[in-house]
DNA sequence: TGTTTACAGAACCATATGGTTGACTATGTA
DNA sequence: TACATAGTCAACCATATGGTTCTGTAAACA
C-alpha cells in the first residue's frame, strides 16, 4: 500500500482518476461516487477498493453508508519520482544535440 | 499511445521505471537494459515494447541492435495532471481542519 | 562459408484486472 | 414489524499482464 506500483497501477484508469476528480469537491458517498458511471455499483466499489489500497483516499463508515475523502499524499510521492525526469522533457532538444554531437554518458 | 492511461500503467511497474533510470545515462542497446535484470531478455523486450507503445522511450534499430532513448515527454503530461492536486496534498491539514470545523464544499 | 550475436515472434502458463449477477448484511425508515 | 437503502461478498467470465521456452531471422564476424 502506498507504494509507486500500486499508487501508478491506480491512477492508470480513466474511471478511478473520475473518482479522484469527483472527489475534489468534497467529500462523497459510495453511491454518489457510482451515480455517473454506466457500471454497477460493485464495480465503482471496486474501483474504490483499489484507491484505498493505493492509499489515495479514505473510507469511513458512517452508518449504512461509506464516506470517500481525497488523500492527495501518494500522488506526492509520484510527482516526486516524475519530477526526477523534468530536465529530460525540458531539455529533451539539448540531450539530442549532446547525443548526435556524439557525446555519451 | 500516449495517453494518461497507457503512461501510468507503464509507470506501475519496478522493472519499467528501473529501465527509465537506467536510460537517465543516456541510450542503451535492449541487451545492455537487459543485463542487469534476472529474467529473459524477452521479458525485458516485453517491458521496453510497453514504455514505446507508452511513448516513454523510442526504438531505433541500427545494425541488429535496438537503440534505445529515453522520451520523458508523456511524463509531462502525468505531472500536468497530477499537479492539479498539489493544492489537496499540500494543503491536507488545512482541508482536514476544515472538515473537522464541519464546513462542507 | 559457417558461426555467433541480437533480437523478434509464437505458444504457453499463472495470476491480475475489470466487469457482471445474485445473495447476504446491516442500517434507516414507514 | 416490514421494507427499502447502502454496501459487501462470492462466484463467474473475458481479457490483460508478466513471465517462460523454443524457434526463426538478420547482421556481424572469423
Amino acid at each position: 500500500m502506498g507504494n509507486l506500483d500500486t499508487t501508478f497501477a491506480a491512477l492508470s484508469d480513466e474511471t478511478r482518476r473520475a473518482i479522484l476528480q469527483q472527489l475534489t469537491h468534497g467529500e462523497a458517498r459510495l453511491s454518489d461516487l457510482a451515480a455517473p458511471f454506466d457500471m454497477s455499483q460493485t464495480a465503482v466499489s471496486k474501483h474504490v477498493r483499489v484507491l484505498s489500497d493505493a492509499g489515495l483516499l479514505t473510507v469511513e463508515k458512517r452508518g449504512r453508508t461509506r464516506h470517500c475523502r481525497l488523500n492527495a499524499e501518494p500522488m506526492k510521492v509520484a510527482t516526486d519520482w516524475l519530477n526526477d525526469y523534468q530536465a529530460f522533457w525540458m531539455h529533451q532538444f539539448d540531450n539530442l544535440a549532446h547525443h548526435l554531437a556524439g557525446g555519451e554518458d
